[in-house]
DNA sequence: AGAGTTGATGTCACTTGATGACATCAACGT
DNA sequence: ACGTTGATGTCATCAAGTGACATCAACTCT
């Protein structure tokens, strides 16, 4: 793939990383990011699209897997079922790295242009879990609420997972608070 | 209020608006918006916390309305009834205005950055209504996933009303979601 | 081996958003 | 009149992001 020194993608992956964990996402420039990855400010455009872009490489491979699982749920499973078991694939993709998500949540929550971005990721990734619905069958008004409130109960789990002190699976955590909202909107 | 200039936040608005409107966002430069305003680049920052800002002026309106809704609603109603009485005011606070809903729902979907922050301002409103839930004593996983959902509910409706003609009520078709909601969430 | 190709990087110049420090000016009260 | 006050203008500066073009190492082909 790169030739002739490789890995400054990671190396301002890294670099970047390490710079937001010391001093902060906003204190820290482009400029002593490309420094410390010993490459130019131009070149870190070339991987990312902005300064942001850093904190989120995984959310397409995430995407990707979540996506996968509701194209594999039976056929003849449910909507919140077939949601439920993308849920799964991602607590499967998230569970083992329970100190870099809590690092990484750490660094979203303490700056407004990062939850921006955090929260547009979401968004797209209902949107693909939407589709997915819709390809699975699933008419119109009901795909997209069956995906926004299954994301809903992403956010709430996976946030109560990465700032806890990580002593429940990732997995449990997403199936209990599932199970609470069929509860909850029962009654009305 | 002001002294002898009268307006100019909402002169900046109304250029801003029409600029918008007429190139784009994207394509509309701070420099221009002042010029149109007739004052000096640095005043719009002093209204404005940044480009984006100007079309979500009523932000903070309509979130105050929803937790007084909220608040107002009876002691004894379930999580979710207290929800629907602030989409209901949602509604109320919107229905009116389905031109410029949909002039400034175009804007946003046309341009990535205005989406982050839309998306942003959803989620502090869904943050506010967790917090009334809270207050009327529903406990902590329930106050977020109801708050969440509601949202969900919210985005969904308020998306079609906007995007569609705008022959039916925006209460109107909230409520629709809010129904097939209930259904979906049971059969799992 | 030598020449051209290719793809990643560097260099340079520039636009634009955003902010801090300080000056100014009109209205207001005294 | 005079000083205060609050909004605005002026000036300087930083940082994000982008386009155009040069450069250089590695690879290919003969």
């Amino acid at each position: 793939m790169s030739r002739w020194e490789p890995g400054a993608s990671g190396r301002l992956r890294d670099a970047a990383m390490e710079l937001y964990v010391e001093r902060g996402f906003a204190q820290t420039t482009v400029a002593e990011i490309a420094e410390r990855a010993g490459v130019t400010p131009r070149t870190f455009f070339r991987y990312f699209a902005d300064k942001r872009e850093v904190l989120f490489g995984g959310s397409t491979l995430l995407q990707e897997a979540m996506v996968e699982a509701l194209h594999n749920a039976p056929p003849a499973a449910p909507p919140m079922v077939a949601v439920t078991a993308a849920l799964d694939s991602a607590a499967d993709f998230l569970g083992g790295r329970h100190d870099f998500s809590r690092q990484r949540q750490a660094l979203i929550k303490a700056n407004p242009e990062l939850q921006e971005r955090e929260l547009i990721k979401l968004a797209t990734l209902a949107s693909a879990l939407t589709d997915g619905l819709r390809l699975r069958g699933v008419p119109d008004p009901e795909a997209g609420l069956a995906a926004e409130t299954g994301m809903a109960v992403f956010r709430v789990a996976f946030d109560s997972w990465a700032t806890g002190a990580g002593d429940r699976e990732l997995a449990q955590v997403m199936s209990d608070a599932m199970g609470r909202l069929s509860s909850i909107t029962q009654d009305r």
